[in-house]
DNA sequence: CTAGGGTTAG
C-alpha cells in the first residue's frame, strides 16, 4: 500500500486557475472516502465482481418487474444500467431513473452514483449533474464519472473545474480521475497544465502506476516531447503490453521509428507478450526504417503467436517485403478465402512503387513499375474499385516510369471514378505531369484542384522551379502565403531553386534568411545545395566554396550532390585546383562508385592531364569498378524499344541509320557542326572488338538517344511528340543535333536523361532539372 | 481511463 503524505498542498502543485490557490487540502482517506487513490483498480466505475452481466433470464425478469412498476432490489438496476451504457441510450436511462424515483431507490447512494456514470457515458451530462446535485454525498466515483462525461461532451475545461471542486470538497482523486484529468489537458492542448498535473502525480508517487504512466507517456508524445514520454515510461513499475506498445507508438508519432524499434527486443526480454496492436506498430516502424531483417523475425513471431491472420499485420508484412524488393514469401500473406481487400491491393501497388526507388538501375526500376501496372490491371479485372490510395500510388508509378500516356489514362480513370477532387490524387497528378515534362498540364491539374494542401503547393512551386519558371514559382510562393498555408522546409527548397535557376542572388539570400528568421527552419543540405548551385552557375566559385564551408560549420556534412555541383562549376569555369579538391572529396565519400570515377576522369580529360587519366583508369580496373549501362528507350503504342550506342540490334536498323545520316547531312547544310565529345561516358563496352582496338569513347554520331529518336520519327504520326528516356546523361552534341532535328522535322522531341528533361521545339530547347526528388 | 494500427502526394 502506498503511504500518503500527512498533508496535501495543492497550491504548490496545481496552478491552473487562480481559485486553485485558495484550495484547502484534501483530507486523508476517511470512511466517506476510503480509497487509497492510486492503488490500481481499487475504484472502478465499471461494475465489480457481484454484478457480472446478468444471464438473459434474470435480466428479463428484472426488466419485466420494472416495467410492471414493481419495486425491485437496488442491485437489479445495475445490469440494466450497464445495458444503457452499452447502447449509449440516455432515454432508456431516463425511464429507469423515473422508476427509481417512484420506488424509492433514488435513496441508494451506490446505485445513484452509478447512474451519474451512466448518464455521463450516454452523453447526458446535464442529467448526470442533476443526479449528482441531489446525492446526499459525493464520492470519487461520481466526481470522476461526471468529469468523464464533460470530456466526452467536449468540455474539458469543465472537467478540470470539477477536479478542482472535487479537491475542495476534500475528495481524493483516484488513478482513473487523474487519467481523465490528463486527457482533459490533452483536449485543451495545454502542456503547462499537464505538467502541473504531472507534478501533482509525482508528489503522491502515482507516476509508478501503470495506467497513469501509460497516459502520461502518450500525453507527452502528443505534445511532441518524446524525452518526457520516455521518462514517464521508465517510471512505470510494472510495464504492461500497453506501456510498451504506447512507448513505441510515441516514438513513431515523433518520427523516431528507429528509436521505437529498440524497445521491442527489451519488451520481449522482460517477458511481455506482444499483441496484435504491438506487432502492427512494430511492423509499421519496420516499414518506415526499411528494416527487412527485423521484419522477417517479426513475421515468424506473428506466425508463432497466431496473429498472421490479422489483416493489418499481414498487409504490413507484405508491404515491407514488396518495398524492399523481396517478392518471395508474399504469396502466403494474401488471404485466399475471400476477395482480396482494396487495402491489400494498395499495399502491393505502393510496395512496388517504393521498390522502384531502390532499384539498382533504371532498367530494373522500369521492370518493377511494369509489375505494379500489372497488379493494377488485375485489380480492375477483379471488379474491386480502386480508391484514392490506389490512384495516387499508380500515378506515382507513372511518374517514376516517365509514362505520361499511362498517366493520362489514369487521369481519365480518376475523373470517371470521382477521385479527381481528392487532394492527394490531385497532387500526384501535378507531379506526374511535371516529371513527365508537361509543366502546362501540371499547372492545369493544380488549378483544377478543389483544395490544395501544403504538399500540393510545394509540388507546384518545385515543379515550376525545375522547369525554369522562376518568376512563376516565386509568385506562387507568395500566393501560397496569401492563402495562409504555412510553407515547410521543402517549399523553401523550391523557392531557393527558383532563385538559383534565375541567378537571383539577392532574393535567394533574402528567402534563406526568411526561412530561418520568420519560419525558424534550420537550413538543410538541400538549401545550401541551391545556393551553391546558384553561385556555380554564375561562375562565382569562391562564394560557392564559401557556402560549402558555411555548411560544414553548421554541422552539415557536404554530400554527394554538393561536390558534384562544385565539380561541374569548376569544369565549366576552369578552376582546376578547386575542382580536383571536390573530386577527391567525392571519391572519399563514394569510393568504388562508377559515377564518381567518370566525373574524375572527365575532369582530367578536360584539363588535358593524361597521366592522371591513365592513373584513374588503372585504379578503376584494379578496384573492379563497373561501367554504367547506357541505353535509350522509346515507348510506342505501349511497346518499349531499347537502343544502344552504335549497335545494330533492331531489325529496322538500316532504315534508322539511313535516316540519321540524312538528317545529319541536312543539319550540317544548315550550319550544325558535329562535335564528337572527348567526354568519357564510362559506359559499358559495346563489344570485344571495340575493347581490343582500345577505342574508349564511342562516336557520338550514333549515340543511343539519336537511334531512339530516329526510330520514333519513323514509327509515329507526323505531328506526334517523340519521348525518349536515357539511362545516363545526354551529351552536348545530341542536344544541338536534336534542336536542329526539331526544326527540320517540325516535331516536338522530349528527352529525359538521368538528370534533366529536355524539350526541343522548332529549334529551341528548354530544360527541366531534377534534384534528388526527381 | 491506457489502445490507433494495414495502403496515397512533395
Amino acid at each position: 500500500m502506498a503511504s500518503l503524505p500527512s498533508s496535501v498542498s495543492l497550491t504548490s502543485t496545481l496552478k491552473f486557475q487562480p481559485q486553485l490557490n485558495r484550495l484547502s487540502s484534501p483530507s486523508l482517506p476517511t470512511e466517506k472516502n476510503p480509497s487509497i487513490p492510486w492503488q490500481r483498480s481499487h475504484i472502478n466505475t465499471k461494475l465489480d465482481g457481484n454484478s457480472k452481466p446478468m444471464r438473459g433470464l434474470e435480466y428479463k425478469e428484472a426488466l419485466s418487474l420494472i416495467r410492471d412498476g414493481k419495486k425491485v432490489e437496488p442491485s437489479c438496476y445495475l445490469p440494466l444500467l450497464q445495458q444503457c451504457i452499452d447502447k449509449k441510450s440516455a432515454s432508456e436511462t431516463q425511464i429507469l431513473h423515473a422508476h427509481m424515483i417512484k420506488t424509492g431507490t433514488h435513496q441508494d447512494v451506490f446505485v445513484m452514483t452509478f447512474l451519474v456514470n451512466v448518464y455521463a457515458k450516454c452523453g447526458a451530462v446535464s442529467n448526470a449533474q442533476k443526479v449528482l446535485a441531489n446525492l446526499p454525498e459525493r464520492n470519487v466515483v461520481s466526481w470522476t464519472a461526471l468529469m468523464s462525461g464533460y470530456i466526452q461532451d467536449s468540455k474539458p475545461e469543465v472537467a478540470i473545474q470539477l477536479f478542482v471542486e472535487m479537491l475542495e470538497s476534500e475528495t481524493f482523486p483516484s488513478n482513473l480521475t487523474l487519467a481523465i484529468a490528463l486527457n482533459a489537458c490533452s483536449s485543451l492542448n495545454s502542456i503547462e497544465l499537464a505538467r502541473q498535473f504531472h507534478a501533482f502525480i509525482v508528489k503522491y508517487k502515482a507516476d509508478h502506476d501503470t495506467s497513469i504512466g501509460n497516459t502520461l507517456c502518450r500525453l507527452y508524445s502528443k505534445f511532441q516531447s518524446l524525452g518526457d514520454a520516455i521518462k514517464a515510461f521508465q517510471k512505470i513499475e510494472e510495464k504492461d503490453v500497453i506501456s510498451w506498445t504506447g512507448m513505441m507508438s510515441s516514438c513513431e508519432e515523433n518520427s523516431r521509428a528507429a528509436t521505437g524499434l529498440k524497445f521491442f527486443p527489451q519488451m520481449l526480454v522482460e517477458g511481455v507478450k506482444p499483441n496484435e496492436l504491438t506487432l502492427a506498430s512494430v511492423l509499421s516502424m519496420c516499414n518506415i526504417t526499411m528494416s527487412l531483417g527485423l521484419g522477417r523475425q517479426v513475421h515468424s513471431l506473428c506466425i508463432k503467436l497466431g496473429h498472421i491472420s490479422n489483416s493489418s499485420v499481414s498487409n504490413s508484412i507484405m508491404y515491407l517485403y514488396f518495398k524492399c524488393g523481396c517478392t518471395d514469401n508474399t504469396e502466403n500473406l494474401v488471404d485466399k478465402k475471400g476477395p482480396i481487400s482494396i487495402i491489400t491491393w494498395n499495399a502491393m501497388i505502393a510496395g512496388h512503387s517504393q521498390a522502384m526507388s531502390l532499384a539498382e538501375d533504371d532498367h530494373s526500376a522500369y521492370g518493377i513499375g511494369v509489375e505494379a501496372l500489372n497488379i493494377f490491371l488485375n485489380l480492375n479485372r477483379s471488379g474491386i474499385k480502386p480508391d484514392a490510395f490506389t490512384l495516387s500510388s499508380i500515378l506515382t508509378v507513372c511518374r517514376k516510369m516517365l509514362a505520361i500516356e499511362l498517366g493520362e489514362q489514369v487521369h481519365a480513370h480518376t475523373l470517371k471514378s470521382g477521385f479527381l477532387s481528392d487532394v492527394v490524387v490531385g497532387t500526384a497528378l501535378v507531379n506526374m505531369y511535371s516529371k513527365c515534362g508537361s509543366i502546362e498540364r501540371a499547372r492545369k491539374a493544380f488549378l483544377e484542384m478543389p483544395s490544395r494542401s501544403l504538399i500540393s503547393w510545394t509540388s507546384m512551386i518545385n515543379s515550376l522551379a525545375q522547369h525554369g519558371y522562376s518568376q512563376q514559382a516565386l509568385q506562387l510562393f507568395e500566393d501560397m502565403r496569401l492563402a495562409e498555408v504555412r510553407p515547410n522546409e521543402i517549399t523553401f527548397v523550391g523557392v531557393l531553386a527558383a532563385c538559383s535557376r534565375a541567378g537571383m542572388v539577392k532574393e535567394a539570400l533574402e528567402y534563406f534568411k526568411m526561412m530561418q528568421k520568420e519560419y525558424k527552419f534550420k537550413p538543410l543540405s538541400d538549401h545550401y545545395g541551391c545556393l551553391i548551385d546558384m553561385f556555380v552557375r554564375l561562375g562565382r566559385l569562391d562564394e560557392a566554396f564559401d557556402t560549402v564551408k558555411k555548411m560544414e560549420s553548421m554541422q552539415l556534412e557536404p554530400n554527394e550532390s554538393t561536390w558534384l555541383l562544385l565539380i561541374a562549376g569548376c569544369r565549366n569555369h576552369g578552376n582546376d585546383e578547386l575542382g580536383l579538391y571536390a573530386a577527391e572529396q567525392l571519391l572519399n565519400l563514394k569510393p568504388k562508385n562508377t559515377q564518381t570515377y567518370v566525373i574524375l576522369l572527365n575532369f582530367y580529360i578536360a584539363a588535358n592531364r593524361w597521366k592522371d587519366v591513365s592513373r584513374v583508369r588503372k585504379l578503376m580496373k584494379a578496384e573492379k569498378v563497373g561501367k554504367l549501362k547506357d541505353w535509350s528507350r522509346i515507348s510506342i503504342k505501349g511497346k518499349v524499344y531499347s537502343f544502344k550506342t552504335s549497335r545494330r540490334l533492331h531489325p529496322r536498323n538500316k532504315e534508322i541509320y539511313k535516316l540519321l545520316d540524312e538528317l545529319l547531312d541536312k543539319a550540317k547544310s544548315m550550319g550544325y557542326e558535329f562535335d564528337d565529345n572527348t567526354e568519357e561516358m564510362g559506359v559499358e563496352d559495346n563489344d570485344e572488338d571495340e575493347k581490343e582496338s582500345g577505342k574508349m569513347v564511342p562516336s557520338a554520331i550514333y549515340h543511343s538517344e539519336k537511334l531512339a529518336v530516329a526510330f520514333g520519327l519513323l514509327n509515329t504520326p507526323n505531328n506526334a511528340p517523340i519521348r525518349v528516356t536515357k539511362s545516363i546523361s545526354m551529351c552536348k552534341d545530341c542536344h544541338t543535333f536534336f534542336r536542329a532535328i526539331s526544326s527540320m522535322t517540325n516535331r516536338e522531341i522530349i528527352v529525359r536523361d538521368s538528370k534533366k528533361l529536355r524539350k526541343f521545339v522548332s529549334g529551341q530547347s528548354s530544360l527541366a532539372e531534377f534534384g534528388n526528388a526527381g
